[in-house]
DNA sequence: GTACGATATATCGGGTCGATATATCCGGGT
DNA sequence: ACCCGGATATATCGACCCGATATATCGTAC
């Protein structure tokens, strides 16, 4: 079980709780809760949906609309269920990872607060290492670095304080006033 | 030849240009110059500099230090020089993808201003597809998302836009004073 | 009524990652 | 002097992911 196929279990699990649907529906819905952000491709997402149902986290109930080709629907079992709670719950340094931790902040309606506040924090440490590395490098007088080396690297670095800003917000709110504020929308 | 293999060849042409080193110094070069986003493997670095030295694109100095383990040196030959430029000028929509276009970039000061032209308005043009597929889905009135996955939506959405904003300030430099104001730290 | 694009499932080869093995060098502690 | 850990350095392997491709059906526009 790498990095990549937990991350992709815990969207699939985490999607089909939402409402069961079919491959190709799923797909498309990793690239709208992920903003585009890689998403699976038809030959990692297929036979991984296979595992799943071997494994018995997901069923597949057979949809014969007549004389349609064959529409396979997907759904969680409640073993599916506590695998994406344990998935959530139970992250750990994988989720500090760029695409892990988008699925992961996700599906936050559906982990406490000590959780978010766990993944939100070790996400925060991960981009403060990233910017600890950068900073060590900073283009310095005699660089062979040309302009454009430096712009890339002053952008890069823009773009992780921006990121480190965004999560320390995102802290704050959490631990002032629960999930008030960030999760106006939550029904 | 895939894209993200293309990509480090670019990278590795381009670094061993400046100066030539060995794998383990180049791969923290890659890490430097793309500032910790995803770097090349061992496992990718090494068997695909064989192959660059079976193609004629790099050697392989030996740099026998008594007693010393090996350390093999690479440098760019003259067929390796041109096959950069040639990924470099001949840039196309491989080269408007994240990862890709980072390593086009920290080359640009090899380019010229035809070249960053084309590979900036196509990065921009390749951002503002991803921009409308956000928009196109953006979390309408009983949307089913709770008010984190809007968050995630908001932030990613943020992001792209910011980018968007950076490549048209550089196409701009780039249409008006030539390569001043961006490349400043050129020698 | 047919051409086309979207929907839908499936598979394969090439290639990448992450882990691991091996080995040397150097500095710090004792 | 000795050992230890960490950085330097090369190499390989298995797990697995991506992108392309094949196949087939549906809706719709002309």
């Amino acid at each position: 079980m790498t990095r990549r196929s937990e991350m992709l279990e815990l969207a699939i699990l985490g999607l089909l709780h939402d409402s069961p649907m079919h491959g190709y529906e799923l797909r498309k819905q990793v690239h709208r809760v992920l903003g585009t952000v890689r998403a699976m491709s038809y030959g990692t997402l297929y036979p991984r949906l296979r595992l799943l149902v071997e494994r018995g986290l997901i069923v597949e109930h057979d949809t014969p609309v007549s004389g349609r080709r064959a529409r396979i629907t997907y759904a969680v079992t409640s073993a599916g269920q506590q695998r994406f709670q344990s998935l959530l719950t139970g992250a750990g340094p994988n989720a500090w990872e760029d695409d892990a931790f988008d699925v992961h902040f996700a599906f936050f309606g559906r982990a406490d607060r000590a959780v978010r506040l766990r993944i939100l924090e070790g996400r925060r440490a991960r981009l403060e290492e990233r910017l600890a590395m950068y900073r060590a490098n900073r283009p310095a007088e005699g660089d062979t670095r040309d302009g454009y080396a430096v712009e890339l690297y002053r952008h890069g670095l823009e773009s992780a304080e921006r990121d480190v800003r965004w999560l320390t917000g995102l802290i704050e709110t959490e631990r002032s006033a629960g999930h008030r504020g960030v999760a106006q929308h939550e029904e």
